[in-house]
RNA sequence: GGCGAAGUAGCUCAGCUGGUUAGAGCGGUGGAAUCAUAAUCCAUAGGUCGGGGGUUCAAGUCCCUCCUUCGCUACCA
């Protein structure tokens, strides 16, 4: 009986349309998905938007647009985009569904029945203008004892109604499971930022809002909706039918893997399992954090004008070949750089040129001294023997063990 | 500041627990062949393996130090 794989990509904040990095992160976990549905195995594929948060509730009014109605716009671009590059997903989630706000709300109830939350306060410096709270450490004085942030805001102290997590409690439990589990994060360099950071201590975290109501309601306390990155984990397990005990969520909890960026590894390599120990469900096997797609080796940004929309480039280049340029470029788990100019030699180099003329070569061989027909192969000579031991050994072995490692570059 | 990672041919990078003349791809250069797409194939690049010091019979591979770049240093996600 083949054994269930179960992948995801992170759950992308839509306040904005998909960029390369969304593209990319997609794109790679769709490969793993795929080399494991050829290997036999039952996969399950999931990905989706994280809808809810302050910075929704920002952009939308921003843009003078009810929440809900950026949400449903936003996610549908994402949506799209998994439609146009060919992404095999097996379901696309959105947190603003109804059975994510009950899964949600079920995994509170078990970190509720834990003991694990207690109400406190949140006490901090905060910008009503920036929205933020901001560190002691990130403060400028002003004139008359004012304070500013660091971005020139003024911040004032205040005190808000929290709910809180008891993460403290858990930095020995992960710890070991870091240790016994050294798959768990990878590449290495984001284990050893993830252990460190555990081992400097953990404090308790302020999982629930009452500044805005763009959220999973907390239960029994309605004024409060829940930390988005409470919600947007739980997708991974909402996904597949919890709470309920559905065929799905007993063949492919726990997850084989979480795709995800950089960024956002300590979400996934601390609090997500510290919230799934509290509630008593297994960990996830493993947390692959990749690196970052630049624009000639500099950061992507709005200021500097080097945004790429991935759709265009999908059209430019054809999607297979958009697909096989940031496979085979970028090392998996390392930043890698774009550039237009290096996808057309990309992918004339490999795709054109060594494929390419390899089909042409053979076909037109075929044609013009085997009047267009196969003729019945005579007998092996060694040189064919040793070329097909060469392939036969590079798909069946040296491929297979590149996919499994996540090196789909060196496939 | 603290912790961590990295600095290898023009470019992008491989080089596991130290051991014959330091590798690949792309680019560049020279050549070959013609059955193949402005294609293919072969050969080639003499690079102080960031600088300096040390350990060792032997170091890109270990230790120390310095320089440079980058990441993390929690409640925006």
């Amino acid at each position: 009986m083949s054994q269930p794989f179960y992948i995801t990509t992170a759950i992308a904040y839509p306040n904005g349309k998909p960029h390369i990095g969304h593209a990319y992160e997609a794109i790679a976990t769709d490969a793993i998905a795929r080399f494991q549905r050829l290997n036999g195995r039952e996969v399950c594929f999931v990905t989706g938007t994280d809808e809810h948060g302050l910075k929704m509730d920002q952009t939308a009014r921003a843009a003078g647009k009810a929440t809900r109605d950026l949400a449903d716009e936003m996610s549908l671009y994402f949506k799209q985009m998994c439609e146009t590059l060919d992404i095999s997903d097996d379901h696309f989630c959105r947190t603003t569904s109804d059975n994510h706000h009950t899964a949600s709300q079920a995994i509170w109830k078990l970190l509720e029945a834990s003991g694990d939350l207690y109400l406190d306060r949140y006490e901090g410096w905060y910008s009503v203008r920036d929205e933020a709270y901001y560190d002691e450490s990130e403060l400028t004085d002003w004139e008359g004892g004012q304070k500013l942030s660091h971005q020139g805001t003024p911040v004032e102290w205040t005190v808000e109604e929290s709910w809180f997590f008891r993460l403290s409690k858990y930095e020995q439990p992960l710890l070991e499971y870091y240790a016994a589990n050294p798959d768990f994060i990878r590449p290495d360099s984001r284990k050893n930022e993830t252990v460190k950071f555990v081992e400097g201590g953990l404090k308790d975290l302020s999982v629930s809002r009452t500044s805005f109501d763009w959220g999973v309601k907390v239960p029994g306390s309605e004024n409060h909706v829940m930390y988005v990155w409470l919600d947007a984990l739980t997708t991974y397990i909402s996904a597949i039918g919890f709470p309920n005990e559905t065929e799905e969520w007993r063949k492919f909890w726990p997850a084989s893997v979480h795709i995800i960026g950089k960024d956002i590894v300590r979400f996934h390599t601390v609090y997500w399992p510290a919230f799934l120990m509290s509630a008593g469900l297994p960990l996830p096997k493993m947390v692959f954090g990749h690196g970052f797609l630049l624009s000639r080796g500099e950061k992507m940004s709005k200021s500097l004008g080097n945004v790429v929309d991935p759709m265009e480039l999908a059209q430019l280049f054809g999607v297979d070949a958009l697909r096989y340029f940031l496979l085979r470029e970028v090392s998996f788990g390392q930043d890698g750089s774009y550039s237009p100019e290096a996808i057309v030699t990309r992918v004339n180099a490999d795709l054109a040129n060594s494929f390419g003329n390899l089909a042409q070569r053979t076909l037109s061989l075929i044609f013009k001294n085997c009047e267009g027909r196969l003729p019945a192969i005579g007998r092996y000579h060694d040189d064919d023997n040793a070329l097909l031991e060469l392939v036969g050994n590079a798909v069946s072995k040296q491929i297979p063990a590149h996919f499994e490692d996540l090196a789909m570059s060196q496939a």
